[in-house]
DNA sequence: ATTTTGCTGTTGCAAATCCCACATATTTAT
DNA sequence: ATAAATATGTGGGATTTGCAACAGCAAAAT
């Protein structure tokens, strides 16, 4: 099987599917060098990518110039308008961080009926729709994070589903503790302070990076 | 034209086009009374429903048996797994706050390839893409909101949205003081003085519902 | 007409959080 | 191997925010 297989966007696409699709959604690879720009995301929903090889991200240019990175990507992600919709007045580009090769598919094949109405054009809208709707249960997971009113709820809620995620009471984080303060939008300080004072609650156990969960409930 | 015009997941498909996919669709309506229950959201993309008449909200019911309202609709909204898929752990469903029609549209059908591969199905699943990277847009504009770390940055940045989408520096906030204190999840006395600041500051003129937002820049 | 309920506006005080500064690992680059 | 950059851990002190309480007002219910 092809690499494919192990990409979201094509599960349950054969090789045959994917021969079809290629010519049917006039896919293309397009190569990028490490900060080109990849792509630039309008109002509409009209671009879908996927990074084959290499690393890149999604960057906002808001109306005082700032600049963002709003997401990251890998092999085997996507993006588009689908993903991220911008608003009009802002400027928002994908940019490549290391040497990059890119699959582009034109929006209008996918959305436009199949002449030959396959199975596999089929399986790809399905695909998309299910990926569309992990982006969004995402986005509420971290807005549930956020609307936690102090620090030690929200570091709970976030070692909950880390728990969840790795089915066991003791994890190491993704990130480092500073990354963790800028995720929760926390002082990082102010959050050792408050690791500090759950260990001594009896919460969990601590050391870096390195998180046990006491008081299973 | 039929109702449907108004209803952004049929836009773009008339009455012709209307009859064709209530077949292809397995299209059907139920009424509900107050509160009862309209549907239960799966782990699994699968339902799709659109609220006719009457409001109703959804709500999930987490592990410690708390319950909470996550989304409201009214006349026009829908909702289904595409648009909060639930995680496999809690519950989670949809019921009627009035007196209900709802109209029931059949997942297996919308994506499955069409046999006729008509226009107006493929207008559907255009539509659905729309409404999905719309709601992705939202959630994004609330995270954004509520990684500000100050009340004023809270604030400032929400007056903002709603600049815009007046298109008038002055306007009146679609929602009490209280809640808008709920909505950004800070304390609504804490927001008062807050308000009261930014008014001495001469960032804004206030009085109860009324804004009017100066210093442009 | 009266009561009840909810929204607005304000205050004192307590608690949580942020900012700054420093010391020590640990990792990365040269 | 050495230097530089980044990550971790801690603390003091200023600031912000939350909490609780109250009063005036307006809308809604009785």
């Amino acid at each position: 099987m092809g690499w494919f297989t192990m990409v979201q966007l094509f599960t349950g696409i054969d090789d045959e599917g994917m021969k079809q699709l290629a010519g049917c959604m006039r896919m293309r690879v397009s190569r990028y060098k490490a900060g080109e720009r990849i792509a630039e995301l309008s109002g509409k929903i009209e671009k879908l990518g996927l990074f084959i090889e290499g690393r890149g991200h999604l960057e906002l240019l808001d109306e005082d110039g700032v600049c963002t990175r709003v997401e990251e990507y890998r092999e085997g992600d996507v993006f588009g308008e689908l993903f991220f919709l911008p608003r009009e007045d802002s400027y928002c580009s994908v940019e490549a961080d290391e040497d990059c090769r890119v699959m582009f598919l034109d929006w209008g094949h996918i959305v436009r009926p199949c002449p030959q109405s396959c199975v596999y054009h089929a399986r790809l809208i399905s695909n998309l729709f299910q990926l569309a709707a992990e982006k969004s249960r995402q986005l509420s997971a971290y807005t549930d994070l956020l609307t936690k009113r102090s620090l030690r709820q929200k570091l709970l809620t976030y070692f909950e589903t880390l728990r969840r995620e790795y089915g066991s009471d003791t994890f190491l984080l993704p990130m480092s503790l500073s990354s963790l303060a800028e995720y929760l939008c926390v002082d990082r300080s102010a959050m050792m302070r408050e690791l500090k004072s759950m260990r001594d609650d009896g919460l969990l156990v601590s050391q870096k990076r390195q998180i046990t969960l006491l008081r299973r409930k």
